[in-house]
DNA sequence: TATTATGGTGAAAGCGATTTCAACGACAGG
DNA sequence: CCTGTCGTTGAAATCGCTTTCACCATAATA
C-alpha cells in the first residue's frame, strides 16, 4: 500500500507538502507539479481511515430507516443518496425493520461510531427517542415526523388527510370506513386519522367510530382489516386507508367479496404508489414528494456540517402535498 | 471524549491491559473486574476510527445496487442487512441509478476506501467490470449474474424462463409477444429471452421475432412497448415481460386498449412483485428468493473475512426458483 | 540600510487504538 | 538451589495522515 511518505520521497518533498497539496494549502507550482506526477505514477490514494482518525470526520452519514423494502422509503433514500454523492459523502444504511428499539440502538451505535451526521426516517418518536436525539453528538435530521426543537423535514399529514376526507365525503355516497395505523406514529397514525375525520365532519358526513380498524403498514394487514370490515358491515361503500400499501390489500379484499374490479373505485390511500397508480388507473391518494424530502433533509444536514456554520442551520421544513384522483 | 488511556488510569492498569480486556487477551480476573467497572463508570466506547487505522479493518461492507427503489433490490438489501447486523458489520450503500460507469466508480472508491468487502448487485457485466473486479483488493460477491471465476449468487434465469415459456405455450391460444430488456444484462436480458423462446419452441409455439420489444425496467417503458405492440399487431393475445414492473405497465396498456380487467389475464412477468400479486390475483411470474440471495451472498462474503479462511471460501451458488400462477 | 510582510517549507507532535516484546513473580521439577 | 514454564504485565512502536510551528527566503516598505 503506497502511502503519503512514498509519494513525498518520490517527489522530493516532505509529506507535509503532499498533504497541503491534497488539501489546498500553500504549495509552489513546481512542487505541486512534481507531487501530481508522483501521485499518478504510484497510484496513491489517501487512507480515509488515517484521515478520519486525525480529522475526526469520516464523510459518512448514518441513515436509519424503518423498512427498506417500501416504496416511500426507497424514494427517500434515493433522494438522500443523490445529495450525499454529489457532496462527497457516503451513506451508512441501517434498517430497523419497524422495531423502535433497534432505532435507538442504531442511534447509539452511530454516535460513537464513524458518522458525521444522521438522517432518521422516523415512524414513532417516544420520549426515549427524544432523549437519544438530544444527547446525540452529531447533528441529526428527522424525516416524516414533526418534533419540537429537532430539525425535521415533514409533510402536513393532518391537512392532507383533511382535504382528502373533505373531497371524498362529497364524492362517496354511503358509509365510509377507515383503516389506520398505530397512533404512536404521530404523522401516519394520529394526524392522518384526525385530519380525515375532520374533513369528513366538515362535509357533514362524520366517520362512524365503529368503522375504524388498525393495520400495520403491510398489504396483508390492510387485506385482513378490510375483510373484517366487510363482514361486520356489508353495506360499506368506501374504505380509506392510511397507506397505499394497505389500500392495495383492502382493494383485493373488496374484489374478492364484491367481484373483481369493484375495489379500485372503493378505496383511497396515502403515498401515491406507482404500481397502484398503474394497475388501478389511480385511486384517490395523496402525493408526497418523498424524493424531495430526502434531498432537502440531506442538504440541510450537510449545510450545517460543511457550511458557513450558523448560516444554514438546522431548521424545520414542511413540504407540500398534492391530492390525486379526487 | 473519554479514551482508553482514561479508562486505564481509572482502573490503575496500562492501556495495553484494557485493550486486551476488550479483545479477549490475557488478563487476570481482578484487573478485568476493575476495568469493567471503569468502563461502565466513564461510559467509554472505543474509537472505531483508531481501531480501523491500526487493524486495517473497518467492519464495513460496501453494497452497490443499480436502483434502490425497486422491490427486488429492496428485498436483496434487506437480506444483506439482516446478515450484516447479526455479524457485527454495517452496510455502506451505493446507488448507481443504473449507470454502469457509476458502478465502476464505486468499485474503485470502495477499494481504496474503508470497506472490508463488497456485494455487487449486478446488472450488466462488461470487460471493464471484470477487470475492476479482478483487481479488487477486497473480496467481492456478485448477486444476480453468473460470471466465471467470480463469486456469485444467482438464479437460473434461462431455466426459469424456459419453464415459464413452456407452461404458457400450452395455456395461451393465440399470439404471444415479449418485452425484454437490454441483452447487456445477461441474466434478465439475454437468458430470460433465450429461455422463454426455447420454452415456447419446445411446445411448438415459437416466438415471432417481430413481436419482441425492448423495455428499460420501468413501468412506463413496459406500458409504451405494450401500446406499440398492440397497435402493430392487434391480435396479440398475451404479452410476456422480463420483469413484473414492466408487466404492470403492459397490463395497464391492455386495460386501456381492450377494457379494464382484460390485462391481468394477458401478461406475465418475472420477480413475483407483491403489489402485482395482490392487485391482479396473480399473473404468471417467477418467484425468486431475493432475500435469500442477499443472505447467502453476505454469509459467503463474511465467511471469507472472519472465517476459517480457505474453509468457507468464495464460491458460486445457484438458487432455485418457483413458477407462480401457471 | 533596517524592517516587515509574504509565500513556502519540513520536522515533529499528535489522533486513539493494537501488538510486540522483554520482563516479572510464582511455582514445579530436577 | 537452579532452571524452565506459565500466566500476566506495561512500555513503546506503529498505523497514515493533518497541522502546528519555527524558520527561511525574497519582495515590499519605511
Amino acid at each position: 500500500m503506497v502511502k503519503m511518505k512514498d509519494v513525498a520521497e518520490l517527489a522530493g518533498v516532505s509529506s507535509a507538502a503532499v498533504s497541503r497539496y491534497l488539501n489546498g494549502g500553500y504549495i509552489s507550482v513546481d512542487k505541486a507539479e512534481r507531487i501530481k506526477k508522483a501521485i499518478e505514477l504510484t497510484g496513491y490514494v489517501r487512507s480515509s481511515q488515517a484521515r478520519a482518525l486525525r480529522t475526526g470526520s469520516t464523510k459518512l452519514i448514518g441513515v436509519i430507516v424503518p423498512k427498506i423494502n417500501s416504496e416511500s422509503v426507497s424514494r427517500i433514500t434515493a433522494g438522500i443518496g443523490q445529495v450525499l454523492g454529489r457532496r462527497g459523502y457516503q451513506m451508512l444504511l441501517a434498517n430497523t425493520d419497524n422495531a423502535a428499539d433497534r432505532e435507538l440502538e442504531y442511534l447509539d451505535l452511530f454516535q460513537n461510531h464513524p458518522v458525521d451526521g444522521i438522517v432518521l426516517v422516523a415512524t414513532m418518536i417516544t420520549d426515549e427517542h427524544r432523549r437519544a436525539i438530544e444527547s446525540c453528538r452529531v447533528p441529526i435530521v428527522l424525516i416524516g415526523q414533526h418534533v419540537e426543537g429537532v430539525a425535521c423535514v415533514y409533510h402536513d399529514d393532518y391537512e392532507a388527510a383533511f382535504e382528502l376526507g373533505h373531497a371524498l365525503a362529497g364524492r362517496v355516497d354511503g358509509k365510509i370506513a377507515y383503516i389506520g395505523v398505530t397512533e404512536e406514529d404521530r404523522a401516519a397514525g394520529y394526524d392522518r386519522r384526525r385530519g380525515f375525520e375532520a374533513g369528513l365532519r366538515a362535509a357533514d358526513n362524520p366517520l362512524d367510530a365503529a368503522l375504524i380498524r388498525l393495520g400495520s403498514f403491510t398489504l396483508d394487514s390492510g387485506y385482513g382489516a378490510a375483510r373484517e370490515l366487510l363482514s361486520v358491515a356489508p353495506d360499506i361503500s368506501f374504505i380509506a386507508c392510511a397507506t397505499d400499501t394497505m389500500a392495495a390489500g383492502a382493494l383485493r379484499a373488496i374484489d374478492e367479496v364484491r367481484g373483481m374490479g369493484e375495489g379500485m373505485h372503493r378505496v383511497s390511500g396515502f403515498g401515491d404508489n406507482a404500481f397502484l397508480r398503474a394497475l388501478t388507473g389511480g385511486i384517490p391518494t395523496v402525493h408526497y414528494g418523498y424524493l424531495t424530502s430526502g434531498v432537502e433533509a440531506t442538504n440541510m444536514l450537510l449545510n450545517t456540517l460543511d457550511g458557513a456554520e450558523g448560516e444554514n442551520g438546522l431548521k424545520t421544513l414542511k413540504l407540500g402535498h398534492q391530492l390525486m384522483n379526487v
